[in-house]
DNA sequence: GTGAAAGCGCTAACAA
DNA sequence: TTGTTAGCGCTTTCAC
């Protein structure tokens, strides 16, 4: 691999001087920067970051750590962050760690060691623990999407309490009455919220939210197929489910048609996410839809300014985005086309 | 940060010792193992991997660098290349190119001046020159999803002319006789592909397939929308509609709807891709499916055995996966269940 | 405008 | 079993 060494060989000057020319540095004559931008190409040098990174001490790197890349809401944000990212000059290195605590902090391992400038977490569970020993103190977090109560860091994440509080709201107007919600992670705060969210609604509406309607479960399909078998072979079946993410509403309706259940007719599905791109579909999930494409953008943001040695010492900042609801067909909903975002 | 030397020093030991220590070798008396690794924990002490890699000229790491993330099937690839390089103990670098060249060279730029080990790269054009400039020529490739005429190198690709011949024969079976396949770019190798597949299955049948039945356009959602309007623009409508990839018919259903045709009644509607989930839904998309996880799975092999000294000079393999016929009903399919892959 | 020298943090070869 | 030394490829003073 072609060195600065050996181009300054070929140039015949100094290594230093090879630097300033790949760097576009101006104390360079023109006579000089012309002969060794020549050796440059023709040895095809290209120069080596993790040296540069070395003597730096900053690599230009973040790393984002989604937990779910077949969630349309975690690739919204991945492409936020991204855009945000090329926009501020830093690269993004990308993982994935599937809900799995070990992956995660396997994950946050080799990023520290690779001393990237700063972390975009999406935490997997309550144990702040495991994050503290994986990553070097010094290096920036940014929470996504959930909060880690008892540990400082800047939060980007979406009011789905409210969101689902609205939903709630919808479906009761809509004549539902015996609504279930399913599928969330009891250890991931997003899921209580949306329960807290659920319960508000029903409440306000004096309507029973009876504990045996809220099942928790994984994050994904699974989740969904589970808690609806659950749901079915208990004594009274519910008329609306809320899932509480795209992927469990997606096991959700494979489940009920399994079972013979009619959406909406039988049973209407609505569920807390980024909108799965189909459109022509019938029916159209309704959801809250958090913004995620903002939310990536917005937490590259609060890390680059944690990069700066000004920010450095700032208190923790929270960034709260609002959820919106977008109104589809699969509540039984007939006013087709009022809110027709989901296209 | 804290450094080995820091550690060393705490701990009354040689740099080396703490190094022996920290990469768990055998040649360390139990008694000062201990007492470095009670230093290690104390300090936080997390070994530098860009030291590490700039003196061992290896990374351990390895980039991805997808043209869509929002795509079924690049996200399932990036699964199977992210589940297989942590078996072979390798780090996976996400990138996401947006099927723009600039940004894919800049990606190979960053991912190059980083030293990763290898590359698997989804291509966004044909031309060779930007990658080879913008990668140091040590660096191992692996093409995936699209080969690259002329260049050298490993590639993992899926056979979709063949997909796209079934599929067509399929179409043919269930009457449609004005057949339209639209959406992919001339300039990316699968595109053609299809085409040829479709071409063949017609020409078998005795069918026409008129020019104007063949619109190319951007592997995206707008690339769909766009290309119905071109037909229903011209004189005939067809009564079939093949996408070449699952954003395009995204954007295909959406135009019909709009346009006030029902799918599959008055026109029939089928992909190419991994599945999009939905499967509740109506209709459901029938496909040509390809095997995206194992593809990305492959591609990491193909990688690994590059990096053996042994692999280094071996000629450029290439391994091609089928693709399958899935079912749906959204081309007016009667015989609902009977490949019911979809779920 | 250019070069010499030091050093970022680590590992590998060698010596003790 | 442990330590010493050199050097990976670069940037950054500091001279000239």
């Amino acid at each position: 691999m072609t060195s600065i060494e050996e181009v300054a060989r070929q140039a015949g000057v100094s290594p230093s001087t090879v630097s300033r020319v790949a760097r576009n540095q101006t104390n360079v004559s023109t006579v000089t920067r012309e002969r060794v931008q020549r050796v440059i190409t023709e040895l095809k040098y290209i120069p080596n970051a993790v040296a540069r990174g070395l003597k730096q001490a900053r690599s230009g790197l973040i790393a984002l750590l989604i937990t779910d890349i077949t969630s349309p809401f975690f690739t919204a944000v991945a492409r936020g962050a991204e855009d945000a990212a090329r926009e501020a000059g830093l690269s993004l290195l990308l993982g994935n760690s599937e809900e799995d605590s070990d992956l995660e902090a396997k994950y946050l391992r080799v990023i520290g060691e690779r001393r990237v400038d700063g972390v975009i977490l999406v935490p997997t569970n309550q144990a702040p623990n495991s994050l503290v020993r994986s990553l070097p103190p010094e290096i920036p977090i940014v929470l996504l999407d959930r909060s880690l109560p008892g540990f400082k860091a800047d939060v980007v994440r979406c009011d789905t309490r409210t969101g689902t509080f609205v939903l709630g709201q919808h479906l009761l107007g809509l004549g539902h009455r015996r609504i279930a919600i399913v599928g969330g992670m009891p250890n991931i705060p997003t899921w209580p919220e949306r329960v807290a969210g659920y319960q508000a609604a029903l409440r306000e509406s004096g309507v029973a939210a009876p504990p045996e309607f809220v099942i928790p479960g994984d994050y994904n399909r699974d989740g969904g197929t589970e808690a609806v078998r659950v749901l079915l072979a208990q004594g009274e079946r519910p008329d609306a489910i809320i899932a509480a993410n795209a992927q469990v509403a997606l096991g959700v309706l494979d489940e009920l048609v399994a079972a013979g259940c009619r959406v909406p007719e039988d049973v209407g599905v609505a569920t807390i996410d980024d909108p799965f791109p189909p459109s022509a579909f019938v029916p159209r999930l309704t959801l809250v839809e958090q913004p995620g494409y903002g939310m990536g953008e917005a937490a590259v943001q609060l890390l680059v300014a944690r990069l700066e040695p000004a920010g450095r010492a700032e208190p923790p900042r929270e960034v709260v985005f609002e959820a919106t609801l977008r109104i589809g067909t699969s509540c039984g909903e007939t006013t087709i086309g009022h809110d027709d975002v989901m296209r």
